[in-house]
DNA sequence: TGTACATCAGTGAACGCGCGTTCACTGATGTAC
DNA sequence: TGTACATCAGTGAACGCGCGTTCACTGATGTAC
């Protein structure tokens, strides 16, 4: 009746154990180059004991992907809740930077979740979906509650055509309440974040150094005044 | 003293054969999993064979990159020169809505040059640098003839600091004889065009279906707003 | 507290696989006289 | 035109490697009486 409290705690560590070795091992050779048996290596264990805790590779992968998403949308929770309900562009800003902040603390995440594909691997939509859709909703969110309170400035923005307003429909299930037209002014503002960063990561970018700091910082406010007029704060 | 016609012609003949079929195989399995014995088995030839045309699987890489680059700077340069020098927004617009074309109509050659890197591959800059500077030099050269013209809007582009307008110096040698601020204008409005396409290519867009087109329009439009004046065509 | 039993995390050997690359070779293609 | 020779593209066997996954096992950990 009583709980094996050792090997519990044994087996969760190794769990764990195994996760961060393999996020080590996609930062030094790729996410497509993961393999068990170089994680049991690395642990000092041999391949089939990771078998106790994923059932096969692309469980692990699955599962790596899963705290990625978690650990993204976490970070742009925080930067969201850092500031009051009503400063808008100052939650905007913060979700914006938080963006690039993550990327670059954390490039193998990055990587596995916006990077080519692992050949292969499909991902479990019903398993990985809930996730990333907690992390992209941030976005959203804020862009949904600018239009609520009037100040989204949608003039300019191309019309939504029938066609794929209901398309957009069905993604709008996952994402709360919040109108089409919000959804498809934040799609466009992740681009181009997603653009930079992107670049970034890559290492697509001439050495700039930090003048990216500096474009960054113009890019996201160059977004903020096209999309978002001032409010009351 | 004469040459051998028909030998040669035959070996070009299968050194390209080669390339086409590493493409097809990297568009079903993506570009990590390359690999030279599923390319000799497709073309029913056994994997040696290979060797009399490229040194190793490094070399065939390096030159499909080059030949992506290639193909890409075609068709970036083909859209620019649709249009007379004195249309700088015609010219740009061409060349921004050339990008997503090109990238849509050679996913796997768009994924090799911008995706995940092959894992254990290091790209040979002195091979592949000029093709990849002539494709992206296509954008600069635009920029900078609007810079000329005196139609490019930089007002509020953020000051250039003296420590990274050195780094840029370096970039500079290969791009011809661009302005520091040509460049960086180009930078951004590329990471721009190259964010909305890159998610699409990834397939992480939801399904917009032809609403990508007015979004994509949209985003080309509000770039050429946002940094360039009417010009006198 | 002490003994007999059950659990189950981790082992080590083995499987079948595909890979890049090497090597000595063969046999058709092309050349020289 | 005909023969002896050189070239060299492609072959087939072999190498050593790392991979994911299976399987029967062992031995320490924990449980029940």
């Amino acid at each position: 009746m009583s709980p094996r409290p050792r090997k519990d705690e044994r087996s969760i560590n190794l769990q764990e154990a195994i996760k961060e070795t393999a996020w080590q091992y996609i930062a030094k050779y790729g996410a497509p180059a993961l393999s068990l048996r170089a994680i049991a290596r690395a642990l000092g264990i041999t391949a089939p004991a990771i078998y106790n805790y994923y059932p096969d590779r692309d469980a692990l992968v699955t599962a790596l992907i899963i705290d990625a998403y978690t650990s993204f949308g976490d970070a742009q929770i925080a930067a969201r809740d850092a500031f009051p309900e009503e400063d808008i562009i100052g939650r905007l800003h913060a979700i914006g930077h938080a963006y690039r902040r993550w990327a670059l603390a954390h490039p193998q995440r990055y990587q596995l979740i916006f990077g080519t594909p692992v050949p292969g691997y499909v991902a479990p939509m019903k398993q990985v979906l809930p996730s990333a859709v907690r992390a992209f909703g941030v976005l959203v969110s804020v862009v949904e509650a600018a239009r609520r309170a009037g100040t989204l400035r949608a003039d300019s923005f191309p019309p939504i055509k029938p066609g794929y307003e209901a398309a957009l429909e069905e993604w709008k299930r996952f994402s709360g309440d919040a109108d089409v037209l919000s959804l498809s002014v934040a799609l466009l503002i992740w681009a181009r974040v997603h653009g930079m960063v992107s670049l970034e990561i890559a290492g697509s970018l001439p050495p700039f150094g930090a003048g990216v700091d500096a474009l960054y910082e113009y890019e996201i406010t160059s977004i903020e005044r096209q999309f978002f007029r001032e409010g009351e704060s």
